[in-house]
DNA sequence: CGTGCGATGTATCGGTCCGATACATCGCGG
DNA sequence: CCGCGATGTATCGGACCGATACATCGCACG
């Protein structure tokens, strides 16, 4: 998972640890927390060994003016390679079980504007199959089972059961949005120097309704 | 976490590893898949060296009935111990920062019918904090950093932060109706749904029938 | 009658990820 | 001039997961 969310980070621009940390807390910040260092830089080193990305000291090409007056210990900036790329490619198109919990659905979806529609349509049926696998089970407890819990543990199931509700609502709106909509797959940002555009599909709910 | 869980289970009754995968998968449905036998087994080892738990082969005391034809792979019977329910007192009252995530949160929860009122509290007030925090994080992103972002991250952040928003909200009325007096029970207004007459009290002490 | 299959049941192993910790630099306000 | 919070890289032990292995039991189906 960390190493699918390094790789499509990475593919928007270079980074180095500290910057990919925060960009990935803004960008998952819906589904966890920020992610540790502990996981972040061992991931990174794998990803380096692999050579699906290369480590590039930083480099003050234009500024010959700040010599070692202190070691300035560098940062080090991390590039996707093309192999890196292709990397990215299958293992966000590939779905396993891991692709629907919590954590794995969240970075996939985050990467959706670099995902083919076909693929964005699988992995949003595979997590309503999910969720709707959750909520039979939570109303099976609170059917069945209610008796034999007390009242905490059954507002518990209560709340989590209609959290399961309205993600499959939300899905549901999701798959009709990527079905009947034209989802343009996102062209391949430039990196050269210019600002990068908001390239952006059709927004998923862009019918948004007001909420009384 | 997982500590604490098998502690309070087996506080309802002894059982055997199966039996407490199963019964946790009821108890924390809402909040997490079942357990792995790989930190299950390895746990209740630790808990058992610790003198928390007691290992006991089953034994068919009133049956002589079924002799050894077949030897019969034992299951094995975990029991709590004085000290186990001490250790479970204590981790359940103090609260650290893994109180207040998803799963620690779900877990401290699902014994609150173990717990005093005070520390019910502050749980629960705790958990708030912690998701309001998430929420202005969302919402910081969301209003300050949206332009940034493609519209499938986007959505993502929406639909995160509305469930933060749900949670709060949730957690407020169970706060109101925690100060306010007793009973677990959280009304809720125009979704009338199937009464529930099974609230257990709330002592927080001793009321649970043990096993005959 | 047997045979295979799903539920019950115990157990280990490799790998991912987290939390705590350590250490160094930088800019800023007091 | 000092401290302190943000930036930045890095490691270590431990918690937990997913896959796997193996054994028994009851029962449906041929």
């Amino acid at each position: 998972m960390l190493e699918l969310a390094i790789l499509g980070l990475l593919q928007e621009a270079p980074m180095h640890g500290y910057e990919l940390r925060k960009e990935l807390a803004a960008k998952l910040g819906a589904i966890r927390a920020a992610i540790s260092y502990g996981s972040l830089y061992p991931t990174l080193r794998r990803l380096q060994a692999a050579g699906w990305i290369t480590e590039a000291a930083e480099t003050p090409a234009t500024a010959e003016e700040v010599p070692a007056l202190t070691s300035r210990r560098g940062r080090v900036v991390y590039t996707i390679t093309a192999e890196g790329k292709e990397r990215f490619a299958q293992l966000i198109a590939q779905a396993g079980p891991e692709t629907y919990d919590d954590t794995g659905f969240g970075v996939h979806f985050a990467f959706f504007a670099r995902t083919d529609q076909a693929t964005r349509l699988r992995i949003l049926e595979g997590r309503r199959r999910r969720i709707e696998e959750r909520r039979e089970g939570l109303r099976d407890v609170l059917g069945r089972a209610a008796e034999r819990l007390d009242a905490y543990t059954l507002e518990l199931q209560r709340h989590g059961l209609e959290a399961c509700e309205r993600e499959v609502r939300w899905l549901e709106e999701l798959i009709a949005n990527e079905r009947s909509g034209r989802a343009p797959t996102v062209p391949q940002p430039g990196t050269a120097g210019g600002r990068r555009e908001n390239d952006s599909p059709p927004p998923p709910g862009e019918s948004r309704k007001e909420r009384p």
